[in-house]
Formats: C-alpha cells, structure tokens, sequence
RNA sequence: GGGCCUGUAGCUCAGCUAGGUAGAGCGUCCGGCUUUUAACCGGACGGCCAAGGGUUCGAAUCCCUUCAGGCCCGCCA
C-alpha cells in the first residue's frame, strides 16, 4: 500500500474529520526540500477524503518569527537593524510588500501550479488577534510544569528567571529578558540595558517560544496530523517536548505525524535557503512539470532522501514518468507506482490516455523551432504524433515552457545547440569538401523523413568508405557549428529540407 | 554524548507496515536492427538480502547485538 494510504488508513481509524498541518518560517526564498512537507500533507490529505474522511490542509506561515541574521542574499546596510525583528514587520528586499509576503507569495503561486491550496494561516495575525490567549495563559499558569517538561525532556536547562514567552524589546526586536512580574495581559521584563520593559500578550508583543509555539497551533487548529523534517524528530526535540505540553498543559491529544527526509542536490548536499545552495520552488517550475515535481515526492518512501539533479537527471526523470504513466494506462504498473502516480496528478488522472511526446524529442525541437504551433506541426509531419486535442496542445506549451527554463539554466552544454542562420565559417580541406559534395547529391534525392536521411547517411558511407561518423560530423559542424548535436535522422527531417541543402552548397 | 534513517545485482533502488521459493531500471555480455546528445527490440550473466544470534514449520521482512554510511539534536526555528 501507498505510504499516503498507509497513514489514510490509520487516522481514519480515530475519526473521520481531519486537520493537516504544515508550514514554514518564511526567512528566505522557499525550496524544494520545503515543498516536500507540504506535498507529503497534500498527498495524505487526498487519500484521507479518497477513503471518504474529510481533510483540510493548512499552511502556517511562521511569519511572527524573528529575522535570525542577515543571509547570504540580503543587503547587509539594509538588514543588519532589522535582524531580530518579526519577519512580518520587516520590508521586502524589493517592492512594497513586507519581508514574509515576498517569499510566500510565489511560494504560494508555486503551490497552486503543484495543485495544492491549503488554508493559510497567518502566524503573526493569530497572535495580534489574541488566538493564542487561551493557550498562552494556560502555560503561563503551569509555567513550572512547563519548564519541567521542557528541562526534563529537552536535557537542557533553562535560565533562571525564565518565562513561557519570548519578549519584545522598546526596538521592535525579540529577545530573552529577565522577567520582572505578570499581569494578564500584560508581563514586564528587564532588557539588556537594563530598561524595565511592557509587553502586551493579547497584542501579541512577543510570541510564544517555538517549543511552546508548535504545541499550542496543535490545539488552536485542532491538527490531527503533522508531517515534519527529520530536524523535530530528534529524541528530546521539539516533537518530543511538544507531544508533553500539548497533553499535561493544553489537554489536546497529540497529532500523528510522520518525518520526512531531505531532498538533497546532487553531489552538493543537502538544500538550505539560507547558504543559496537550494532551488526555489519557482525556480522548480520554471524547469519541470509540475506532475514531475510532485511524483519526485509521491513516489519514494518519505523516509528516503532525494538526490535531485537539475542536470540531464532531469530528463530522466520526466522519461521514467512518462514511462511510468504508460505502464499505468496498460495496466501493468505495480500498486505502490499507480497509486504514486494517481497522486502526482494535478487534477483526476485522465481517463484516456493522452498522446506522450518523447521529451528529449521536444528537447532537440525547442532549440530549433520557432513557436509552439511549429513544433507541433513538425511532430505531426515526421509521423511522431496525430494532431492534438486540448488538453494536449495544452501539455505540450507547458512542457516546452519547462524546456526553455531548462534550457537556459541547467540544461548541460552538451544537450544546448543554435542552428547558424549565417554559414559557419569552416576551415575544410579537398576532402571534406568531398563529402559535403556527396552529401548534398545524397539529400536532393531522397524522401526528406528520419529513416531515410538516416538511412542515406550509411549509404554513403558504403560507396565512399569515409565512416557514417565523419559525415555526421560534417553535417553537425555545418548546421550547428558544434561536432555533435541531436540524432541526425530526426534532427534533419524536423527542419526546411532545402535550407539544408542550400547550406551544403554554399561551402 | 543522544537520536533517527539507510545497508538487497557493478550502479540506482522496489519488496519489509500484514513472514510463504529474491525483483525492476540502468550498465555488462550475446543476438537483431543501416550504429549517435545516455536510440530501439530480444535474450543472458549477475545477490550468503551488511555480519551474527533469536522467534518460527518457514525470515530480506519480526526481535536483539554488532559493523558501516548519511543526517539531525545538544544555539534558533
């Protein structure tokens, strides 16, 4: 059985109505590793309503939390004064929105394109709003009993004049004060310069430490369910002490939950916005479709990292996938797969099959095609595919928009080509001027379809005793400027025959 | 120091939740095909399922121990 059904199954078992939760602290531009939290709850949430429980998917954007330091890709001058400060009240490296917002909102439009729209929910507003009254007093009042668990399970010790809430100084910042007294709603503490200092908690001045935070989301949203990286998981983390504060203090049952691993880039390890060593998940659907992206999640266990390479792994990625489908639509594809691929589906999963065009084909064309109606015209012609419905036309445009985000900025040198509108300026001698001679009679003659140029390349090559491989060559340096390009036969046939013929005579 | 995950064919992995004769893709080799951005078709080779022990009629699968690798926590979230 599918991991998402496997978890379906169990949290249907203590009731039919369902609360997933995900989120992030929006610090900076928002991963692929991100996404996997919230594809791993996206899926669990569908297979909960397939089996007929109802689900709902939220987002929790962590946008109360404070800027922790200035990263990699923030102006130093700019940030430095805003580092501590909620994210929320910090202004956006560009435009007018705030800082949260502009890492969310593509994020967010990143989302809807993946085919997930959970509810979101505004950290920040929840405890300006007073949300978190209730949750806040109820450990303010158990505060021993809080610091207990937290010394107890955690291992670490707290400070002596600690209190359940993170202060916020005269500057805006979050810091950990002394505290003096307390006064619902309001508690006062002592900050590094010695200034006593007011904070009111219904305003949401301050916030709840993390450790208290979690917990307390559990039960003001009433999640059931949790997907979380391997960072809470560990043995007196987070989860550990969370899973005591919601049950001793807040008398909330604990979410399930399951942890995911890390997707990691290949050979550079794993993704951290905060280093620059991730890919966004626009930069991601700027490069790959989005059933692809979502199958890279739904078909390995969670527990298993992903190593994804942006490079020609990409390629293999969507072949393994449109391989995949086709299994599936013959029916021989093994449960766990379909089930995966059920889920990476945008929408329902056509019932009809739709006609698949080769993507390393689409590759070779978006390179030397000028619009979408040409290489679908060309692809008709050489026989690869009938014409297209829709829902086709409608694929096809999106994959070749992937195919030129691809292309111009991971795709290997290896795979990239130009033709040469002008004629490439070559150095030939007698001979190989020889064989663009051949060449040329070869081509005027035959059917202009993949097997027969490809066929008239061995032709050649028997009368002339020059190998298949220099002609190739030729042809190449010809057209492209480069020794090696695209599968000839296909590559010729999906371009003007007398323009190549033409080129062959002008040397 | 503590914890989690992983270890199955040369490589990448499925199978383990629910025990019932070891699987796929890629690579290799052979055959076919007028051989190419890492083409296609057919076939073969290939594994003490990391090691040891236990439970069982029966273990890759469950339990214990060990080894190896990766990661997380012990600041913050």
């Amino acid at each position: 059985m599918h991991w998402a059904d496997v978890v379906a199954e169990k949290l249907l078992e203590s009731g039919k109505k369902h609360v997933i939760s995900s989120g992030i602290t929006p610090s900076g531009p928002i991963h692929l590793g991100s996404m996997r939290e919230i594809l791993t709850a996206d899926a669990i949430v569908r297979a909960v309503n397939d089996k007929g429980g109802e689900a709902e998917l939220l987002y929790v954007a962590d946008n109360a939390d404070p800027l922790r330091k200035v990263y990699p890709f923030l102006n130093e001058e700019k940030y430095g004064a805003y580092v501590g400060r909620p994210l929320a009240e910090i202004p956006a490296p560009e435009g007018d929105r705030s800082y949260d917002q502009f890492f969310l909102k593509p994020f967010f439009q990143a989302l809807e394109e993946v085919g997930v729209r959970p509810k979101v929910i505004d950290n920040y507003d929840y405890y300006k709003n007073g949300k978190y009254n209730e949750c806040v007093k109820k450990i303010i009042e158990s505060r021993n009993e809080a610091r207990d668990i937290l010394e107890k399970i955690s291992g670490r010790q707290l400070p002596k004049h600690w209190f359940p809430w993170t202060f916020k100084d005269k500057d805006g910042k979050l810091c950990n004060g002394k505290f003096i007294r307390y006064e619902w709603p309001f508690v006062y503490f002592e900050n590094k310069s010695g200034d006593e200092i007011q904070n009111n908690i219904e305003k949401g001045e301050g916030k709840l430490p993390w450790r208290l935070d979690w917990p307390s989301k559990w039960k003001i949203l009433g999640v059931t369910f949790e997907a979380f990286g391997k960072d809470h998981a560990t043995k007196g983390g987070s989860f550990d002490t969370g899973k005591r504060i919601v049950k001793d203090i807040l008398d909330y049952k604990e979410p399930h939950h399951l942890v995911y691993e890390w997707i990691n880039l290949k050979g550079k390890g794993a993704m951290h916005s905060s280093t620059g060593l991730a890919i966004s998940a626009e930069e991601m659907l700027r490069m790959a479709p989005p059933e692809v992206i979502r199958w890279l999640i739904m078909q390995p266990q969670p527990n298993r990292h992903v190593d994804f390479d942006p490079g020609l792994g990409l390629l293999n990625s969507v072949d393994k996938y449109d391989r995949s489908l086709q299994t599936y639509y013959s029916g021989d594809l093994e449960e766990n797969s379909s089930r995966a691929l059920e889920l990476s589906q945008i929408k329902a999963i056509p019932e009809e099959e739709n006609q698949t065009i080769p993507y390393r084909h689409l590759v070779t064309l978006s390179q030397s095609k000028e619009n979408h109606e040409e290489i679908e015209k060309t692809l008709v012609r050489t026989g690869d595919i009938k014409k297209l419905n829709t829902n086709e036309i409608k694929n096809l445009k999106s994959r070749l928009n992937c195919i030129e985000g691809w292309l111009d900025n991971y795709a290997p040198e290896s795979v990239k080509f130009k033709i040469q509108k002008n004629v490439p300026n070559l150095d030939l001698n007698s001979d190989e001027k020889i064989y663009l001679e051949n060449l040329k009679e070869k081509m005027t003659l035959i059917d202009w379809n993949p097997e027969s140029i490809h066929d008239s390349f061995y032709e050649l090559q028997e009368t002339s005793e020059i190998s298949a491989k220099e002609y190739f060559r030729i042809m190449y340096l010809v057209l492209l400027g480069k020794e090696r390009g695209p599968r000839l036969g296909f590559f010729l046939a999906t371009i003007d025959k007398d323009f190549v013929i033409n080129r062959l005579d002008s040397y």
